[in-house]
DNA sequence: TCCTAGCTGAGACTGTGTCTCAAATCTAGC
DNA sequence: GCTAGATTTGAGACACAGTCTCAGCTAGGA
């Protein structure tokens, strides 16, 4: 609330709501799921202004754009957690976050070898979580 | 193309059309680059025949799906470069293609310490080129 | 040649996100 | 506390990428 207010931005009952909303939200969250679960409590905000408030959050330092599942533009909190890449799979859906310091010193040296100014980075992994890669090869050893 | 026979896929001329005009495409190109240069050109393909063919031809290993940048599903060929990662530029919107053996190594290691099975994955790393990030500093320097 | 599963085209439809503009509201200055 | 005016809002139209439907067509095996 208070960058919103540093930034010459006005704090209006909407920006209260959309933002109380947020600290209330899962992990991941996009627009759509604000708006619905704004419009499921007594907070009556419109979509224009939800979608008009997150990329503004995101430039003030409060939300992190994080990558593209499907067409929908997802965001997380920045300050609840740090950051982390996800891994996604295909055939449960399953969103496994993780972190892994090796993982961003790479990526951090391959800009930097490239005299790229990193300002953010997202992996995407795609694949077969645990559990499902091991029903696969259970299922494949039945078919054999 | 043999590729979609072996899959008991039929070679339909409109199939033929869009396979030859991916290989006139440049490196990366959306289905509605496709379905443009299809029409300016004397083959008539629909649009839905388009979006249709494309996760085929994912899926039978012809094409690659890489980054979205915006909302479009970008593509690109696999035979044509081995895979590779990409750095979007903020300020100027070039794509810099790179291919860094200890980040992919970074990636599969992450990957395999966690009992994922991976089967493709993508980075985006979104800044200021080098171009770019000289123009900020020169910018900021005469400011003050 | 014939048959039919698979493919196509046209356009309606869906979902996500943006834009418009009159009306409402926040906040600085008095 | 009041006022002015700059910002923000809401509702709905719009834009755009992508999907779906279904009647008609066709590749390719028998």
């Amino acid at each position: 609330m208070q960058r919103l207010a540093d930034r010459g931005l006005r704090l209006t009952q909407q920006r209260r709501c959309i933002v109380a909303q947020i600290g209330a939200q899962e992990a991941h969250f996009d627009a759509e799921d604000l708006v619905s679960s704004l419009a499921a409590g007594d907070d009556r905000v419109s979509r224009a202004t939800v979608y008009r408030l997150l990329p503004v959050l995101v430039e003030v330092g409060v939300l992190r754009e994080v990558m593209r599942f499907g067409s929908r533009r997802e965001f997380e909190p920045v300050e609840a957690s740090e950051h982390h890449e996800h891994l996604v799979c295909e055939r449960c859906g399953a969103v496994i976050e993780f972190r892994d310091q090796a993982l961003e010193d790479a990526i951090e040296s391959a800009a930097r070898k490239r005299g790229f100014e990193m300002h953010r980075h997202s992996v995407e992994m795609v694949g077969l979580c645990p559990r499902c890669a091991r029903a696969q090869a259970r299922a494949e050893e039945d078919r054999s």
